[in-house]
DNA sequence: GAACTCCTCCATAAATCCTTGGAATAATGT
DNA sequence: ACATTATTCCAAGGATTTATGGAGGAGTTC
């Protein structure tokens, strides 16, 4: 009947779901998986984790389920376990930016100034079907291969300012990158405008547009 | 630029969010609110916690922006903090039962062998406008109160064995509750099937009848 | 099979979290 | 003012989690 040791086991089994989530490092891997599936060398890197402690995370990751790994010669390949788990991300994020305040402070800190022009995916597609703007992709190289906006150009924000003659002086450019909380975009248009271009940035990123179920290029 | 200090932060804050979620009680009493606002002492009793321990966990779903409080008289009153909470707790949910092996034995040994009959929204609000089922809420009376599927009639599982006559002999019954991983609704449908009834349940519940926007009574 | 690369497992110390009782606070009633 | 009810704050122990080195396993190359 209430069985309350096994209620409390379910719930229990559920928090060990919300434990994965518990920590930023881990949080930080998993927006890097919703990119695309990496190895633990390549995740540890990009995270700035040692060795160990990104195995040790995505080991916590993959026993609540969140991510699976793929063998390939010496490496091994994480990646998330489905959609499902980047669109929970995807609500974590809009629910601590929705109702927390010590959320806010740290995205207005790390993201910088809300002045740069943001698009909707639906003002997005509008305009490059239109053919009034031009998209740039400013995630590593990488990122882009592993899947991006169809028409989008690859300029990880490393190059932007070495590649300025390829965008077209007098267009308006749109970048975009991993998601609502990814910093690249931001910076991007910044340093856009500094060399005097007409920029904005589409309002989220690939996640938001993965989540969408709108078309992909590879 | 890559300022590594606020994006580290920025995914702690999203972290403290997590954190809400990677306790078991604490995931309890967001079930709980999910159905309508409680007192702390309410939900401690509920939730079979110490008053103090309730109190503290609510702080940190507080903290979090999960839940906020109104204050009435000398009681105070916690509600989740959105819609999105909800929907949150709810892929949280999803997410578990679809990846993790332990979520799912957990499941199945709280809610036991999945041998009942399962409607969908759709197929149950079909049925209930051909006036082909009756609809019972087996959730305490007072859930039932802060909201309910409209047509559905009160009927506690405490109290379902002693108001069988109340409900149509040959017809067959419908009983929902809480949510996908409440048990209440199985129960009830084990409990009529065994006095004879022809019993099925809302393969969901309350709180994803809220979710898809459908109408709600109080 | 030896050397090498990539990753996981284990052990440990530091940090953090959970639970619980008792004191403090806030609103209400006498 | 004082007592009462409902909740939060504080402190302390015990349990859990985290970061990090070093050992061990799996797969590849020579």
């Amino acid at each position: 009947m209430g069985d309350h040791a096994a209620k409390a086991a379910l719930f229990e089994a559920f928090a060990s779901v919300g434990k994965a989530l518990a920590s930023g490092k881990r949080l930080e891997l998993v927006d890097l998986l919703a990119q695309g599936e990496r190895s633990v060398e390549a995740l540890a890197r990009a995270a700035g984790l040692g060795l160990t402690t990104a195995s040790n995370h995505l080991q916590v990751l993959r026993q609540a389920g969140l991510v699976v790994t793929r063998r390939q010669g010496t490496k091994v390949f994480y990646r998330l376990a489905g959609t499902d788990v980047a669109a929970l991300w995807a609500l974590l994020r809009q629910v601590g930016s929705a109702h927390s305040a010590e959320v806010e402070r740290a995205r207005a800190a790390y993201l910088g100034p809300g002045d740069t022009e943001a698009l909707t995916r639906e003002q997005l597609r509008a305009r490059l079907a239109a053919g009034e703007v031009t998209l740039i992709d400013v995630r590593p190289e990488q990122e882009y291969a592993a899947g991006h906006i169809p028409g989008a150009l690859s300029v990880p924000l490393d190059e932007l300012a070495d590649r300025l003659a390829e965008l077209p002086a007098d267009g308006t450019v749109v970048a975009y990158c991993r998601g609502a909380s990814c910093v690249l975009a931001h910076e991007a248009v910044r340093a856009l405008a500094a060399h005097g271009r007409h920029a904005a940035r589409l309002a989220d990123g690939m996640l938001e547009w993965r989540l969408a179920d709108l078309p992909v290029a590879v």
